[in-house]
DNA sequence: CCTACCGATCGGTAGG
DNA sequence: CCTACCGATCGGTAGG
């Protein structure tokens, strides 16, 4: 499992798989269509809400992004923050899919785990649209009424979480509690968002996965 | 070390020796007296900007918070801006000051990276205005200019977590890289600001201390 | 999806 | 530290 090969294989095979889960999500009316005009919005504001922040980022930063006037954005959503609810719904539903997927492949918690941390730090610095870092940093932009929409939803996501970390506290591999080490993760994988640059060479995507497993003792398998 | 009566004590110790070095501080001009205009006002200026955020707090908001009127606060500072700079820069030297203190106090490494883990909780958790929350989250708010002020000031800063990391390291009790492990510790100490509750019960500040270093596969010595 | 524009609120200023 | 106010910009609307 960690030949030359699967190291060149891996990545193109999660590609695929990612793009098949999307096509299904789309059919299903769960996510937009990237192509459709809802869909280009929703990747641009999710973008900019990684980049310099929800409040800072203006509906005329917006509908520039997409080519339109600022007016024309409401057409589409009623108001701002109805956008950002929507990158964090569609956000968490792709995920919540990607992950189910990455799970039911792996055999081992450990490799369960190790899947997990793998497709959120993609989800966090990929260059696909999915802000996983907006979900996070953003959290306090939402209304109270859309977060307690949003969590339902996270509710399911975070179970996925739980559930490996419990059966891996239960091997007695993880010695900390799983609850604590859940909410340590989200804070330390959304934070690459300030600082990993896959793009300037060093480290790896898949490096950096390796180098999390470590720090919780646990060996890569 | 473990001792029913160091774990009385320790808290008390911790706040006697923190107040010492804040008045030192004060003393060389390096951080505001609390009780002067200007240090009720960066005191209050943390609380809010680690609440709701630098962008959500209006000028409005930070006069009230002190009792004046917003044109008033620009005889202090000249924009708002500068604020938020002057509580990074307080903050930091604070902590410096207080993590250097609680190095010297420790014996072994182990001990050295529990210390600082136990203040940086404190400092983002702590009701004493010391808001690292504030210097991590809203980094970004600062103008490139306050950045690089900041920066030298951080460097410090985090040279404190690097050595003693690095000498975990070579003691063999660390496996991850230090660099990458700083890195997502910065996340997850700060995210707790998000989710921790101590005055809810449950997890004591301590107990979320021994969380992390378990975490990290290092044992509490 | 555009043009034209709104009321509110923002950070900041002038003069005392 | 206050009063009184500013220009700019914000999210959002009306009518086409």
């Amino acid at each position: 499992m960690s030949g030359r090969i699967s190291i060149l294989l891996e990545p193109l095979d999660a590609l695929v798989n990612q793009d098949k889960i999307l096509q299904s999500l789309i059919a299903e009316n769960l996510v937009s269509d990237p192509d459709s005009a809802r869909g280009r919005l929703l990747r641009e504001a999710a973008r900019l809400f990684r980049d310099k922040g929800y409040e800072r980022t203006t509906v005329r930063d917006l509908a520039a992004a997409v080519g339109i006037q600022s007016g024309s954005l409401f057409h589409h959503f009623r108001t701002k923050e109805e956008i950002l609810k929507a990158v964090m719904v569609e956000t968490i539903r792709l995920n919540t899919a990607v992950m189910q997927a990455a799970m039911s492949a792996a055999d081992s918690n450990r490799e369960k785990l190790r899947a997990l941390v793998s497709a959120e730090l993609e989800s966090i610095n990929g260059q696909t649209g999915e802000a996983m870092a907006v979900l996070v940093f953003e959290w306090r932009s939402l209304s109270e009424a859309s977060q307690a929409e949003v969590l339902k939803l996270r509710d399911i996501y975070e179970a996925l979480w739980l559930d490996v970390l419990n059966a891996l506290k239960d091997e007695g591999a993880l010695v900390a509690d799983p609850f604590v080490v859940r909410r340590m993760l989200t804070g330390a994988l959304s934070w690459t968002v300030t600082w990993y640059r896959p793009e300037r060479g060093g480290l790896t995507q898949d490096g950096l996965t390796d180098q999390v497993v470590a720090m919780l003792g646990l060996s890569q398998s």
